[in-house]
RNA sequence: GGUGGCGUAGUUCAGUUGGUUAGAAUGCCGGCCUGUCACGCCGGAGGUCGCGAGUUCGAGUCUCGUCGUCACCGCCA
């Protein structure tokens, strides 16, 4: 027998028992006298002692342990004479009796410890050394429950788990695929599924009512900390529903993560923002409701007083941060680098102070009265001591540059939380995105999202004001979640396929299947898809996804542990007909 | 596709204006130690400064290229 226990067990009350262990040497303090021994598994830590007293040869052979050996030891459980309330089982430790070296470990390269010495790509390499760390076991264990969870809700509200297929077609709109070739059907190819999108679908035709599936999805496009090119959903569709259904539903589910993991209640119903109102307000459409200072239109105030910055732009906006009109030179200094970065793009940054005593000073003083700042001051709904921060130009790219040194003030000034919370729904998308490339529309969603009905008659004059029946799940400025009710009506959704520029032909040939279905009675349809990742890193109070999946890639999409992508053999490549070209 | 950061001992990092023998901590090895739990003390080993060019009397340090890695922009319906 390896174990009676786990190394997480063992209490002051079983204090007598004889037990056996299993478990990795975490570290030894040898006294030469006697030797104690931490011993590790998923559960937890517990000490061993030998003693060169009770047993001479026993001692030694646990002085010559290493790190990360694997043993068993069998022995009695005592009560400690001194104890170490920092570890579960402290009060405890096993007089070793007997003691086995299972498997003995060549050093590892990095420390298997809370706080490593090691760094991301040694992890990576080692990574079956790093889950054996508790912060990314535990992050494992964490997703696991929420996916306990997220079945225990689902179920209960009678929605059927079911599977789709993963080889499937490529299709143009969208990310890139993966491919993967066909030996049967030399020269043809299936894809990777970027979502289970068409399938959901068919299941609503098919009758299923409620779907849901736990399922990987794959896109080809570069990646982030927070984009994995494998990453897996909560993807779900429900039949004879409205947008108030699906997002009750899912509120629903939210809320019940929320309590049953981090034990927070959320109010719901959650707050509904339309895309435009959270642009104008936080220059993105996934805004962080942690704290306020939203963004204030200053265009028509402030123009006119022969400041051509402000006079020649389009739109002025500024944002109000509290309590900080004390900032120095060198703050401000700061600030104006972080909006003039490339990735930003910001020409400048202008700001107002109003100072506690009343005064009001300003990087544009040669231009503006206090009379004049002061009703800035008032737009943007400034407080005595706070700071305002101005920037100006075209109208998208200023509101999204103020978006980021919003958040970058939320962080300065500690207003991001990471223990709380505040979910929100941004609705209303515009259905279609101009592109300027290629000269023509596409789905921003994708192109089964049904537009607002009333606004179909605006495919004719302006379709760019089309609104799409879409949601999105935002969470603490993360995206968690979007979804949208779907067409189900094959008219309408040729009409759709038209204005992004399918011709018929190209339509039957990549979703005539769906096309074909909604021919036999398609129920009225809508549904939504979660980014598990980043829910679940979201919960784990993390920005990255990555300690979060057992074995991810990199931002090369590679993974440095098993090497790939490699190179295919010749001969693998002849059997299915592949030439590779440089 | 683009911008930027990083690359020095097993590991995490320091390394001045370009200057003689490249350091610290930790880990590892050896010794001592009977109540530690980041044990302590003593000693030791350990380096192609990512790789390749260039500038220079002289390069870890400067320049260019390249590879790896991370973050971001584009991209991600």
């Amino acid at each position: 027998m390896y174990r009676t226990h786990t190394c997480g067990d063992l209490r002051k009350s079983d204090a007598g028992r004889q037990v056996v262990l299993s478990g990795w040497v975490q570290r030894s303090r040898d006294f030469g006298g006697m030797t104690f021994v931490d011993l590790r598994d998923r559960y937890g830590i517990t000490q061993l002692v030998f003693n060169m007293e009770t047993d001479p040869g026993l001692c030694e052979k646990a002085r010559k342990l290493g790190r990360e050996f694997v043993i068993r030891a069998s022995g009695r459980v005592t009560e400690r004479s001194s104890k170490n309330p920092r570890i579960l089982t402290g009060d405890i430790e096993i007089l070793v009796e007997d003691m086995e070296v299972l498997n003995a470990s060549r050093v590892p390269p990095f420390t298997i410890e809370e706080n490593t010495d090691g760094g991301d790509d040694l992890r990576m390499k080692y990574r079956y050394l790093d889950i054996r760390r508790p912060p990314v076991k535990d992050h494992l264990i964490l997703r696991h429950r929420m996916a306990q969870e997220v079945r225990k809700y689902l179920d209960g509200q009678g929605f059927i788990e079911i599977e789709t297929p993963v080889l499937i077609k490529s299709t143009p709109e969208g990310a890139r695929d993966f491919v993967v070739p066909s030996r049967m059907n030399r020269g043809e190819f299936y894809a990777l599924p970027q979502s289970p999108q068409t399938f959901k679908q068919l299941l609503m035709v098919a009758g299923m009512d409620k779907y849901f599936q736990i399922v990987k999805c794959f896109r080809d496009e570069d990646l982030r900390a927070d984009r994995q090119p494998e990453f897996t959903q909560i993807d779900c569709e429900m039949s004879f529903v409205e947008r108030e259904d699906v997002l009750n539903t899912f509120e629903g589910l939210a809320g019940h993560l929320f309590q049953a993991i981090l034990g927070i209640q959320v109010p719901a119903p959650f707050p509904r923002l339309s895309y435009q109102e959270t642009m104008e307000k936080y220059g993105t459409d996934k805004p962080d409701l942690r704290f306020g200072m939203e963004i204030h239109d200053l265009s028509v105030v402030a123009r006119g007083k022969g400041f051509q910055v402000i006079d020649g732009a389009e739109y002025s906006g500024g944002i109000c941060a509290p309590g900080a009109a004390g900032y120095s030179r060198k703050l401000l200094d700061e600030l104006t680098e972080f909006v003039k970065r490339p990735q930003i793009g910001g020409r400048g940054l202008i700001w107002v102070k109003f100072e506690t005593d009343g005064n009001i000073r300003s990087s544009v003083d040669k231009f503006y009265t206090a009379e004049d700042l002061r009703k800035w001051g008032e737009c943007c709904g400034a407080r005595s001591g706070d700071l305002l921060l101005v920037m100006s130009g075209e109208t998208q790219a200023t509101r999204y540059a103020l978006g980021e040194l919003r958040l970058e003030m939320g962080d300065r000034l500690s207003l991001r939380d990471k223990n709380r919370f505040i979910p929100l729904w941004v609705v209303d998308f515009p259905l279609l995105e101009w592109d300027e490339e290629t000269g023509r529309f596409y789905a921003m969603h994708h192109p089964f999202t049904s537009p607002r009905l009333e606004d179909i008659d605006l495919f004719e004059s302006d379709p760019a004001k089309v609104r799409a029946n879409a949601y999105d799940l935002v969470i603490n400025g993360v995206e968690i979640g979007g979804g949208s009710i779907r067409i189900h009506d094959e008219r309408l959704q040729k009409t759709m396929f038209k204005n992004l520029g399918f011709s018929e032909e190209a339509a039957r040939e990549q979703f005539g299947f769906l096309m074909q279905a909604f021919r036999y009675g398609a129920p009225p349809h809508g549904g939504i898809a979660f980014g598990f990742d980043r829910w679940v890193a979201l919960f784990g109070g993390s920005e990255s996804i990555r300690d979060f999946i057992a074995f991810p890639k990199n931002t090369a999409g590679r993974d440095v542990m098993i090497n790939t992508p490699a190179p295919l053999p010749g001969e693998q490549l002849k059997e299915l007909g592949i030439r590779v070209i440089k």
